[in-house]
DNA sequence: CGGATTACACCTACGTGTAATCCGGTGCTGTAGT
Protein backbone atom coordinates (compact mmCIF):
# COMPACT_ATOMS: atom_id res chain seq x y z
CA UNK A 1 0.00 0.00 0.00
CA UNK A 2 1.48 3.40 -0.89
CA UNK A 3 1.67 6.00 1.48
CA UNK A 4 -1.17 8.10 0.45
CA UNK A 5 -3.59 5.13 0.35
CA UNK A 6 -2.08 4.55 3.86
CA UNK A 7 -2.36 7.98 5.25
CA UNK A 8 -6.22 8.14 4.08
CA UNK A 9 -7.24 4.77 6.01
CA UNK A 10 -5.43 6.25 9.08
CA UNK A 11 -7.01 9.29 8.96
CA UNK A 12 -10.62 7.69 8.39
CA UNK A 13 -10.08 5.05 11.17
CA UNK A 14 -7.84 7.43 13.54
CA UNK A 15 -9.07 10.79 12.98
CA UNK A 16 -12.70 10.40 11.71
CA UNK A 17 -12.07 12.45 8.54
CA UNK A 18 -13.91 11.11 5.85
CA UNK A 19 -11.77 12.59 3.03
CA UNK A 20 -8.64 14.73 3.36
CA UNK A 21 -8.48 17.66 1.70
CA UNK A 22 -5.68 17.49 -1.71
CA UNK A 23 -3.15 19.82 0.78
CA UNK A 24 -3.43 17.97 4.00
CA UNK A 25 -2.86 14.60 1.94
CA UNK A 26 0.42 16.06 -0.02
CA UNK A 27 1.93 17.56 3.04
CA UNK A 28 1.44 14.46 4.85
CA UNK A 29 2.74 12.13 1.99
CA UNK A 30 5.70 14.21 1.67
CA UNK A 31 6.84 14.38 5.43
CA UNK A 32 5.98 10.72 5.61
CA UNK A 33 8.44 9.95 3.08
CA UNK A 34 11.23 11.68 4.74
CA UNK A 35 10.93 15.38 3.50
CA UNK A 36 10.63 18.49 5.26
CA UNK A 37 7.47 20.34 4.56
CA UNK A 38 6.52 24.09 4.20
CA UNK A 39 2.60 23.97 4.91
CA UNK A 40 0.24 27.45 4.65
CA UNK A 41 -3.23 26.56 4.67
CA UNK A 42 -5.65 28.91 5.08
CA UNK A 43 -7.50 28.55 8.85
CA UNK A 44 -10.04 25.65 8.90
CA UNK A 45 -7.39 23.22 6.69
CA UNK A 46 -6.95 21.24 9.29
CA UNK A 47 -3.18 21.59 9.26
CA UNK A 48 -3.02 19.48 12.67
CA UNK A 49 -4.35 16.22 10.99
CA UNK A 50 -0.61 16.98 9.01
CA UNK A 51 1.33 16.61 11.85
CA UNK A 52 -0.86 13.90 13.35
CA UNK A 53 -0.83 11.56 10.35
CA UNK A 54 2.67 11.88 9.65
CA UNK A 55 3.42 11.74 13.00
CA UNK A 56 1.66 8.40 13.32
CA UNK A 57 3.77 7.20 10.33
CA UNK A 58 7.22 7.96 11.23
CA UNK A 59 9.76 6.56 13.63
CA UNK A 60 10.35 8.07 16.97
CA UNK A 61 8.30 10.37 19.21
CA UNK A 62 7.17 13.72 17.58
CA UNK A 63 8.52 16.69 18.96
CA UNK A 64 5.90 19.96 18.53
CA UNK A 65 6.39 23.66 18.93
CA UNK A 66 3.63 25.04 20.01
CA UNK A 67 3.24 29.17 20.75
CA UNK A 68 0.71 29.25 23.85
CA UNK A 69 0.15 26.72 27.09
CA UNK A 70 -3.51 27.15 26.26
CA UNK A 71 -2.83 26.17 22.78
CA UNK A 72 -0.69 23.18 23.76
CA UNK A 73 -3.36 21.87 26.13
CA UNK A 74 -6.21 22.10 23.30
CA UNK A 75 -3.81 20.06 21.14
CA UNK A 76 -3.51 17.57 24.17
CA UNK A 77 -6.78 16.81 24.90
CA UNK A 78 -7.64 16.66 21.06
CA UNK A 79 -4.75 13.62 20.51
CA UNK A 80 -5.60 12.20 23.74
CA UNK A 81 -9.27 11.84 22.29
CA UNK A 82 -8.60 9.93 19.62
CA UNK A 83 -6.49 7.33 21.46
CA UNK A 84 -2.92 8.59 21.04
CA UNK A 85 -0.22 9.27 22.96
CA UNK A 86 0.67 12.63 23.73
CA UNK A 87 2.18 15.00 26.65
CA UNK A 88 2.88 18.67 26.92
CA UNK A 89 6.13 20.13 28.62
CA UNK A 90 5.98 23.61 30.10
CA UNK A 91 6.22 25.62 33.34
CA UNK A 92 2.53 25.68 34.35
CA UNK A 93 3.30 22.04 35.33
CA UNK A 94 4.99 21.36 39.41
CA UNK A 95 8.36 19.68 39.12
CA UNK A 96 7.15 16.23 39.39
CA UNK A 97 4.64 16.30 36.47
CA UNK A 98 7.76 17.77 34.51
CA UNK A 99 9.80 14.78 35.09
CA UNK A 100 6.76 12.41 34.53
CA UNK A 101 6.22 14.16 31.34
CA UNK A 102 10.00 14.26 30.37
CA UNK A 103 10.07 10.49 30.95
CA UNK A 104 7.19 9.49 28.76
CA UNK A 105 8.22 11.62 26.47
CA UNK A 106 10.86 8.73 25.56
CA UNK A 107 7.92 6.88 23.94
CA UNK A 108 8.30 6.00 20.40
CA UNK A 109 4.74 7.10 19.29
CA UNK A 110 4.56 9.80 21.98
CA UNK A 111 3.49 13.44 20.28
CA UNK A 112 5.52 16.22 22.55
CA UNK A 113 4.20 19.44 22.91
CA UNK A 114 6.22 22.38 24.31
CA UNK A 115 7.36 26.23 23.99
CA UNK A 116 10.34 27.29 21.79
CA UNK A 117 11.61 28.36 25.56
CA UNK A 118 11.43 24.94 26.60
CA UNK A 119 14.03 23.71 23.91
CA UNK A 120 16.64 26.00 25.79
CA UNK A 121 16.64 23.83 28.80
CA UNK A 122 19.33 21.30 28.46
CA UNK A 123 18.12 18.11 30.18
CA UNK A 124 14.86 18.58 27.91
CA UNK A 125 16.79 18.72 25.01
CA UNK A 126 18.93 15.63 26.09
CA UNK A 127 16.44 13.70 26.90
CA UNK A 128 14.15 14.18 23.41
CA UNK A 129 17.68 13.76 21.78
CA UNK A 130 18.35 10.55 23.20
CA UNK A 131 14.28 9.02 22.31
CA UNK A 132 15.20 9.62 18.90
CA UNK A 133 12.08 12.08 17.51
CA UNK A 134 11.32 11.47 13.99
CA UNK A 135 9.40 14.38 13.33
CA UNK A 136 9.79 18.05 14.11
CA UNK A 137 7.03 20.44 13.73
CA UNK A 138 7.04 24.12 14.63
CA UNK A 139 2.94 25.29 14.45
CA UNK A 140 2.02 28.93 13.95
CA UNK A 141 5.32 29.14 11.67
CA UNK A 142 4.94 32.71 11.14
CA UNK A 143 5.78 33.31 14.44
CA UNK A 144 9.49 32.85 13.68
CA UNK A 145 9.10 35.99 11.35
CA UNK A 146 6.82 38.04 13.77
CA UNK A 147 7.84 37.51 17.17
CA UNK A 148 11.62 36.13 16.47
CA UNK A 149 12.75 39.51 16.45
CA UNK A 150 12.08 41.04 19.71
CA UNK A 151 9.53 39.16 21.71
CA UNK A 152 10.55 35.76 21.73
CA UNK A 153 13.32 35.39 19.90
CA UNK A 154 14.26 31.64 20.77
CA UNK A 155 11.99 31.65 17.66
CA UNK A 156 14.60 32.36 15.95
CA UNK A 157 16.89 29.23 17.27
CA UNK A 158 14.47 26.27 16.34
CA UNK A 159 16.73 25.67 13.07
CA UNK A 160 19.14 25.01 15.38
CA UNK A 161 17.59 22.97 18.34
CA UNK A 162 16.09 20.92 15.54
CA UNK A 163 19.60 20.40 14.63
CA UNK A 164 21.32 19.31 18.38
CA UNK A 165 17.91 17.42 18.06
CA UNK A 166 19.19 15.24 15.34
CA UNK A 167 15.63 15.27 14.10
CA UNK A 168 15.93 13.66 10.22
CA UNK A 169 12.26 15.48 9.20
CA UNK A 170 11.02 19.12 9.75
CA UNK A 171 7.41 20.30 9.27
CA UNK A 172 6.74 24.41 9.07
CA UNK A 173 2.60 24.77 9.16
CA UNK A 174 0.81 28.40 9.16
CA UNK A 175 -2.10 29.83 8.38
CA UNK A 176 -0.72 33.06 6.75
CA UNK A 177 2.64 33.68 5.01
CA UNK A 178 2.97 36.15 2.13
CA UNK A 179 6.51 34.95 0.02
CA UNK A 180 9.06 37.10 2.31
CA UNK A 181 7.92 35.40 5.46
CA UNK A 182 7.77 32.07 3.67
CA UNK A 183 11.36 32.40 2.54
CA UNK A 184 12.17 33.21 6.05
CA UNK A 185 10.90 30.56 7.68
CA UNK A 186 12.31 28.07 5.37
CA UNK A 187 15.93 29.61 5.55
CA UNK A 188 15.30 29.96 9.82
CA UNK A 189 14.16 26.41 9.97
CA UNK A 190 16.53 24.94 7.86
CA UNK A 191 14.19 23.79 5.63
CA UNK A 192 15.95 21.71 2.98
CA UNK A 193 14.09 21.10 -0.36
CA UNK A 194 10.83 21.27 1.53
CA UNK A 195 7.62 20.32 -0.49
CA UNK A 196 6.13 23.47 -0.02
CA UNK A 197 2.25 23.85 0.15
CA UNK A 198 0.05 26.40 -0.39
CA UNK A 199 -3.53 26.74 -0.09
CA UNK A 200 -5.92 29.19 -1.41
CA UNK A 201 -6.14 32.34 0.26
CA UNK A 202 -9.79 33.38 -1.36
CA UNK A 203 -12.35 33.17 1.59
CA UNK A 204 -14.62 34.81 -0.65
CA UNK A 205 -17.40 34.26 1.73
CA UNK A 206 -16.03 37.43 4.14
CA UNK A 207 -16.62 40.89 2.34
CA UNK A 208 -14.02 43.23 2.68
CA UNK A 209 -14.01 47.11 3.24
CA UNK A 210 -11.90 49.77 4.63
CA UNK A 211 -13.20 53.69 5.75
CA UNK A 212 -10.68 56.69 6.87
CA UNK A 213 -11.98 58.54 9.20
CA UNK A 214 -11.04 61.91 10.83
CA UNK A 215 -10.74 61.10 14.52
CA UNK A 216 -11.69 58.57 17.35
CA UNK A 217 -15.22 59.77 17.37
CA UNK A 218 -15.95 59.14 14.16
CA UNK A 219 -14.18 55.44 14.71
CA UNK A 220 -16.65 55.45 17.62
CA UNK A 221 -19.47 56.46 15.30
CA UNK A 222 -18.81 53.84 12.60
CA UNK A 223 -18.08 50.90 14.74
CA UNK A 224 -21.39 51.34 16.88
CA UNK A 225 -23.42 51.35 13.47
CA UNK A 226 -21.57 48.68 12.00
CA UNK A 227 -22.54 46.70 15.15
CA UNK A 228 -26.11 47.66 14.96
CA UNK A 229 -26.29 46.90 11.31
CA UNK A 230 -24.42 43.28 11.28
CA UNK A 231 -26.03 40.78 13.58
CA UNK A 232 -23.90 37.92 15.32
CA UNK A 233 -20.55 37.76 17.40
CA UNK A 234 -17.99 40.52 16.07
CA UNK A 235 -14.20 40.93 17.52
CA UNK A 236 -13.21 44.51 17.12
CA UNK A 237 -9.58 44.81 17.21
CA UNK A 238 -7.24 48.25 18.41
CA UNK A 239 -3.56 48.88 19.19
CA UNK A 240 -3.48 49.64 22.41
CA UNK A 241 -5.06 48.47 26.13
CA UNK A 242 -6.35 52.59 25.67
CA UNK A 243 -8.19 51.89 22.85
CA UNK A 244 -9.57 48.92 23.16
CA UNK A 245 -11.13 50.03 26.27
CA UNK A 246 -12.26 53.18 24.51
CA UNK A 247 -14.15 50.76 22.10
CA UNK A 248 -15.66 48.84 24.58
CA UNK A 249 -17.25 52.21 26.18
CA UNK A 250 -18.73 53.30 23.07
CA UNK A 251 -20.22 50.14 22.00
CA UNK A 252 -21.64 49.84 25.52
CA UNK A 253 -22.89 53.24 25.43
CA UNK A 254 -24.58 52.26 22.24
CA UNK A 255 -26.44 49.75 24.25
CA UNK A 256 -24.34 46.25 22.84
CA UNK A 257 -23.31 43.56 25.05
CA UNK A 258 -19.11 43.56 24.76
CA UNK A 259 -16.50 42.78 26.64
CA UNK A 260 -12.71 43.78 26.87
CA UNK A 261 -9.58 41.37 26.29
CA UNK A 262 -6.10 42.35 26.57
CA UNK A 263 -2.60 41.09 28.31
CA UNK A 264 -3.16 44.35 30.92
CA UNK A 265 -5.64 42.24 32.96
CA UNK A 266 -5.70 39.60 35.19
CA UNK A 267 -5.73 35.88 34.29
CA UNK A 268 -9.43 35.79 35.42
CA UNK A 269 -10.67 38.95 33.55
CA UNK A 270 -9.02 37.53 30.08
CA UNK A 271 -10.34 33.77 31.53
CA UNK A 272 -14.06 35.47 31.93
CA UNK A 273 -14.45 37.98 28.75
CA UNK A 274 -12.61 34.66 26.92
CA UNK A 275 -15.98 32.53 28.11
CA UNK A 276 -18.66 35.35 28.02
CA UNK A 277 -17.79 35.71 24.31
CA UNK A 278 -17.30 32.39 23.59
CA UNK A 279 -21.09 31.59 25.24
CA UNK A 280 -22.80 34.43 23.61
CA UNK A 281 -23.56 36.34 26.96
CA UNK A 282 -21.29 39.18 25.41
CA UNK A 283 -21.66 39.65 21.44
CA UNK A 284 -18.70 41.22 20.94
CA UNK A 285 -15.23 41.25 22.02
CA UNK A 286 -12.94 44.68 22.11
CA UNK A 287 -9.55 43.15 22.20
CA UNK A 288 -5.50 44.29 21.04
CA UNK A 289 -3.56 41.56 19.40
CA UNK A 290 -3.58 39.31 22.63
CA UNK A 291 -7.32 38.40 21.48
CA UNK A 292 -7.60 35.57 18.61
CA UNK A 293 -4.78 32.68 18.92
CA UNK A 294 -6.28 29.52 18.85
CA UNK A 295 -9.64 31.10 19.45
CA UNK A 296 -12.41 28.33 17.88
CA UNK A 297 -15.63 29.66 17.42
CA UNK A 298 -17.19 29.22 14.46
CA UNK A 299 -20.11 32.20 13.88
CA UNK A 300 -18.05 34.89 14.46
CA UNK A 301 -19.60 36.96 11.76
CA UNK A 302 -17.78 40.52 11.52
CA UNK A 303 -14.36 41.91 12.05
CA UNK A 304 -13.74 45.86 12.87
CA UNK A 305 -9.84 47.10 13.08
CA UNK A 306 -10.23 50.62 14.80
CA UNK A 307 -6.33 50.87 13.62
CA UNK A 308 -4.32 49.49 11.18
CA UNK A 309 -2.31 46.41 12.03
CA UNK A 310 1.45 46.53 11.14
CA UNK A 311 1.15 44.23 8.10
CA UNK A 312 -0.99 42.39 5.75
CA UNK A 313 0.07 39.13 6.64
CA UNK A 314 -1.40 40.32 10.62
CA UNK A 315 -4.90 41.42 8.80
CA UNK A 316 -5.40 38.64 7.04
CA UNK A 317 -4.60 36.29 10.01
CA UNK A 318 -7.15 38.68 12.47
CA UNK A 319 -9.74 38.60 9.80
CA UNK A 320 -9.39 35.05 9.11
CA UNK A 321 -11.15 34.65 12.35
CA UNK A 322 -14.88 35.31 10.82
CA UNK A 323 -16.97 33.43 9.11
CA UNK A 324 -15.19 29.80 9.88
CA UNK A 325 -18.60 28.23 9.42
CA UNK A 326 -18.48 29.42 5.76
CA UNK A 327 -21.29 31.64 6.23
CA UNK A 328 -21.38 34.87 4.71
CA UNK A 329 -19.04 37.38 7.34
CA UNK A 330 -17.32 41.11 7.22
CA UNK A 331 -14.07 42.42 7.65
CA UNK A 332 -14.09 46.70 7.93
CA UNK A 333 -11.23 48.39 8.79
CA UNK A 334 -11.20 52.16 10.24
CA UNK A 335 -8.39 54.22 9.84
CA UNK A 336 -6.93 58.14 10.08
CA UNK A 337 -3.92 58.70 7.99
CA UNK A 338 -1.85 59.47 10.85
CA UNK A 339 -2.53 55.84 12.29
CA UNK A 340 0.75 54.25 10.20
CA UNK A 341 2.51 56.82 11.35
CA UNK A 342 2.21 55.86 14.70
CA UNK A 343 1.79 52.14 13.76
CA UNK A 344 5.54 52.47 13.03
CA UNK A 345 6.21 52.03 16.47
CA UNK A 346 4.66 48.64 16.95
CA UNK A 347 6.66 47.06 14.75
CA UNK A 348 9.65 44.68 15.83
CA UNK A 349 12.41 47.09 16.37
CA UNK A 350 15.27 44.43 16.09
CA UNK A 351 18.26 43.68 17.74
CA UNK A 352 20.07 46.46 19.30
CA UNK A 353 23.61 47.33 17.89
CA UNK A 354 24.73 47.53 22.09
CA UNK A 355 23.63 44.04 23.29
CA UNK A 356 25.20 42.25 19.62
CA UNK A 357 28.28 44.47 20.71
CA UNK A 358 28.24 43.26 24.52
CA UNK A 359 27.42 39.84 23.29
CA UNK A 360 30.16 39.84 20.97
CA UNK A 361 32.27 40.68 22.92
CA UNK A 362 31.72 38.13 25.55
CA UNK A 363 31.93 35.21 22.77
CA UNK A 364 35.27 36.92 21.21
CA UNK A 365 36.92 36.57 24.84
CA UNK A 366 35.89 33.29 25.26
CA UNK A 367 32.58 33.44 27.51
CA UNK A 368 29.91 31.56 27.47
CA UNK A 369 26.36 31.52 25.84
CA UNK A 370 24.61 34.33 28.06
CA UNK A 371 20.86 34.26 29.18
CA UNK A 372 17.89 36.12 28.46
CA UNK A 373 15.81 37.61 25.28
CA UNK A 374 18.02 39.97 23.82
CA UNK A 375 21.27 38.26 24.15
CA UNK A 376 19.40 35.25 22.46
CA UNK A 377 18.56 37.51 19.62
CA UNK A 378 21.94 38.85 19.60
CA UNK A 379 23.45 35.44 19.55
CA UNK A 380 21.21 34.47 16.83
CA UNK A 381 22.25 37.45 14.48
CA UNK A 382 26.01 36.65 15.18
CA UNK A 383 25.41 33.18 14.27
CA UNK A 384 23.59 35.14 10.83
CA UNK A 385 26.76 36.87 10.15
CA UNK A 386 29.13 33.78 10.00
CA UNK A 387 31.03 35.55 13.55
CA UNK A 388 29.66 32.71 16.07
CA UNK A 389 28.37 28.90 15.26
CA UNK A 390 26.41 26.53 17.52
CA UNK A 391 28.15 23.72 18.61
CA UNK A 392 25.63 20.47 19.02
CA UNK A 393 25.33 20.17 22.50
CA UNK A 394 23.59 23.97 22.42
CA UNK A 395 26.97 25.55 23.18
CA UNK A 396 27.81 28.91 21.47
CA UNK A 397 31.75 29.47 19.70
CA UNK A 398 33.01 32.63 18.19
CA UNK A 399 34.40 31.43 14.76
CA UNK A 400 36.83 34.17 14.11
CA UNK A 401 35.55 34.57 10.70
CA UNK A 402 34.46 38.55 11.52
CA UNK A 403 36.49 40.98 13.42
CA UNK A 404 34.41 42.32 16.18
CA UNK A 405 34.27 45.49 14.79
CA UNK A 406 33.30 44.24 11.43
CA UNK A 407 30.36 42.29 13.48
CA UNK A 408 29.07 44.90 15.30
CA UNK A 409 28.87 47.29 11.95
CA UNK A 410 26.75 44.25 9.65
CA UNK A 411 24.91 43.37 12.55
CA UNK A 412 23.65 46.81 11.95
CA UNK A 413 23.35 47.43 8.97
CA UNK A 414 20.92 43.82 9.00
CA UNK A 415 19.11 45.86 11.26
CA UNK A 416 18.50 48.43 9.20
CA UNK A 417 17.54 46.49 5.67
CA UNK A 418 15.12 44.38 8.50
CA UNK A 419 13.77 47.31 9.46
CA UNK A 420 13.37 49.04 5.98
CA UNK A 421 11.36 45.62 4.90
CA UNK A 422 9.09 46.19 7.96
CA UNK A 423 8.38 49.72 7.04
CA UNK A 424 7.08 48.82 3.60
CA UNK A 425 5.30 45.95 4.69
CA UNK A 426 3.67 48.31 6.76
CA UNK A 427 3.64 50.48 3.83
CA UNK A 428 1.65 48.02 1.97
CA UNK A 429 -0.86 48.00 4.69
CA UNK A 430 -1.67 51.27 4.12
CA UNK A 431 -1.79 50.87 0.17
CA UNK A 432 -4.24 48.35 0.87
CA UNK A 433 -6.06 50.81 3.15
CA UNK A 434 -6.05 53.48 0.68
CA UNK A 435 -6.65 51.02 -1.90
CA UNK A 436 -9.47 52.25 -4.60
CA UNK A 437 -9.76 49.03 -6.77
CA UNK A 438 -10.83 45.35 -5.61
CA UNK A 439 -9.36 44.83 -2.33
CA UNK A 440 -10.06 41.23 -2.74
CA UNK A 441 -7.48 41.17 -5.86
CA UNK A 442 -4.82 43.38 -3.49
CA UNK A 443 -4.95 40.64 -0.95
CA UNK A 444 -4.89 37.58 -2.44
CA UNK A 445 -1.86 39.23 -5.14
CA UNK A 446 -0.30 40.56 -1.82
CA UNK A 447 0.22 36.76 -0.73
CA UNK A 448 1.08 35.65 -4.45
CA UNK A 449 -1.67 34.06 -5.32
CA UNK A 450 -3.32 35.43 -8.73
CA UNK A 451 -6.78 36.79 -9.08
CA UNK A 452 -8.06 37.74 -12.22
CA UNK A 453 -10.98 40.54 -12.13
CA UNK A 454 -12.63 41.58 -9.42
CA UNK A 455 -14.83 40.41 -6.42
CA UNK A 456 -17.71 42.23 -6.79
CA UNK A 457 -18.24 42.33 -3.05
CA UNK A 458 -15.79 44.69 -1.69
CA UNK A 459 -16.75 48.41 -0.90
CA UNK A 460 -14.84 49.18 -3.91
CA UNK A 461 -16.23 47.32 -6.30
CA UNK A 462 -19.80 48.03 -5.54
CA UNK A 463 -18.87 52.20 -5.84
CA UNK A 464 -16.24 52.60 -8.44
CA UNK A 465 -16.78 52.07 -12.21
CA UNK A 466 -14.26 49.66 -14.33
CA UNK A 467 -10.45 49.82 -13.54
CA UNK A 468 -7.57 50.59 -15.35
CA UNK A 469 -5.70 47.61 -16.96
CA UNK A 470 -2.08 48.27 -18.30
CA UNK A 471 -0.10 46.51 -20.59
CA UNK A 472 2.34 44.56 -18.06
CA UNK A 473 5.84 44.32 -18.65
CA UNK A 474 6.60 41.45 -16.58
CA UNK A 475 5.01 38.69 -15.32
CA UNK A 476 3.82 38.43 -11.65
CA UNK A 477 6.18 36.08 -10.47
CA UNK A 478 9.23 36.96 -12.86
CA UNK A 479 12.31 37.97 -11.45
CA UNK A 480 13.47 41.66 -12.33
CA UNK A 481 16.44 44.10 -11.38
CA UNK A 482 16.95 47.65 -10.30
CA UNK A 483 19.42 49.94 -10.61
CA UNK A 484 18.57 51.40 -7.14
CA UNK A 485 16.99 47.93 -5.47
CA UNK A 486 18.45 45.35 -6.65
CA UNK A 487 16.84 42.10 -7.17
CA UNK A 488 13.27 41.28 -6.41
CA UNK A 489 10.19 39.45 -8.01
CA UNK A 490 6.96 41.31 -9.25
CA UNK A 491 4.47 40.87 -6.72
CA UNK A 492 1.32 42.46 -8.83
CA UNK A 493 0.07 45.14 -11.02
CA UNK A 494 -2.21 47.81 -9.28
CA UNK A 495 -3.72 50.62 -12.12
CA UNK A 496 -0.30 52.27 -13.47
CA UNK A 497 1.69 51.01 -10.58
CA UNK A 498 3.76 47.54 -10.25
CA UNK A 499 4.56 46.55 -6.72
CA UNK A 500 7.59 44.79 -6.29
CA UNK A 501 9.19 42.65 -3.34
CA UNK A 502 12.89 43.49 -3.48
CA UNK A 503 15.39 41.10 -1.71
CA UNK A 504 17.09 43.67 0.26
CA UNK A 505 14.39 46.36 0.52
CA UNK A 506 11.15 45.29 0.50
CA UNK A 507 7.97 46.19 -1.22
CA UNK A 508 8.36 49.10 -3.36
CA UNK A 509 5.96 50.13 -5.96
CA UNK A 510 6.57 51.71 -9.46
CA UNK A 511 4.95 53.36 -12.00
CA UNK A 512 4.86 50.87 -15.08
CA UNK A 513 5.02 54.23 -17.59
CA UNK A 514 8.00 55.09 -16.04
CA UNK A 515 9.40 51.02 -15.74
CA UNK A 516 8.57 51.03 -20.03
CA UNK A 517 10.20 54.29 -21.19
CA UNK A 518 13.30 54.61 -18.41
CA UNK A 519 13.54 50.61 -18.34
CA UNK A 520 13.97 50.58 -15.06
CA UNK A 521 13.60 47.27 -14.66
CA UNK A 522 15.39 44.39 -16.58
CA UNK A 523 14.95 40.65 -16.51
CA UNK A 524 17.11 39.09 -13.71
CA UNK A 525 18.09 35.72 -15.74
CA UNK A 526 19.04 38.16 -18.84
CA UNK A 527 21.30 39.98 -16.59
CA UNK A 528 24.83 39.72 -16.40
C1' DC B 1 5.01 58.92 14.76
C1' DG B 2 1.48 61.01 17.60
C1' DG B 3 -1.14 61.37 22.05
C1' DA B 4 -1.25 62.11 26.70
C1' DT B 5 0.88 63.81 30.58
C1' DT B 6 4.02 66.78 33.05
C1' DA B 7 6.86 71.02 33.60
C1' DC B 8 7.27 75.50 33.30
C1' DA B 9 6.80 80.17 31.74
C1' DC B 10 4.09 83.93 32.17
C1' DC B 11 4.93 87.82 36.04
C1' DT B 12 0.76 88.47 39.60
C1' DA B 13 -3.31 85.53 39.29
C1' DC B 14 -4.14 80.92 40.43
C1' DG B 15 -5.17 80.02 34.98
C1' DT B 16 -3.64 79.25 30.27
C1' DG B 17 -0.40 78.18 26.48
C1' DT B 18 3.71 75.93 24.96
C1' DA B 19 7.69 72.97 25.37
C1' DA B 20 9.69 68.70 27.03
C1' DT B 21 9.04 63.92 28.10
C1' DC B 22 7.26 59.49 28.07
C1' DC B 23 4.84 55.67 26.17
C1' DG B 24 2.67 52.41 23.05
C1' DG B 25 1.76 44.89 21.69
C1' DT B 26 2.06 39.95 21.68
C1' DG B 27 4.00 35.11 26.42
C1' DC B 28 7.13 32.16 27.81
C1' DT B 29 9.99 31.08 32.24
C1' DG B 30 11.72 30.33 36.99
C1' DT B 31 11.88 31.73 41.62
C1' DA B 32 10.60 33.87 45.93
C1' DG B 33 7.22 34.35 49.16
C1' DT B 34 2.34 33.15 51.15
Amino acid sequence: MGAAATIERLARERLGFAQLRAGQLQAAVAATDGRDVLAVLPTGGGKSAIYELAGMLREGPTVVVSPLIALQDDQLAHLRAAGLPAIVLNSHQSAREHAAALAASCGPDTFVFLSPEQLSNAETREVLQRARPGLFVVDEAHLISQWGRDFRSEYLRLGAQADALGVPVRMALTATAAPPVRNEIVRRLGLRDPEVVIGDFDRSHISLAARRVRDESDKHRWLTSTAAELGGAGIVYAATHARAEAARSALEEAGESATLYHAGLSARARRDAMAAFLDGSARIVAATVAFGMGIDKPDVRWIVHVDPPASLDAYYQEIGRAGRDDEPAHARLLYRAEDFGAAVHLTSRGVSRRSVARVATLLASGGGVPEGREATAAVVRLVDLGAAAWDADGAVRWTGALSLAAAVEESDAETKRENDVERSRLEMMRRYAEHIGCRRSFLLTYFGQGYAGTCGTCDNDRTTTAPVTIAEPFAVGARVVSERWGEGTVQRYDGDQVTVLFDEHGYRDLLVPLVVERGLLRDARSAD
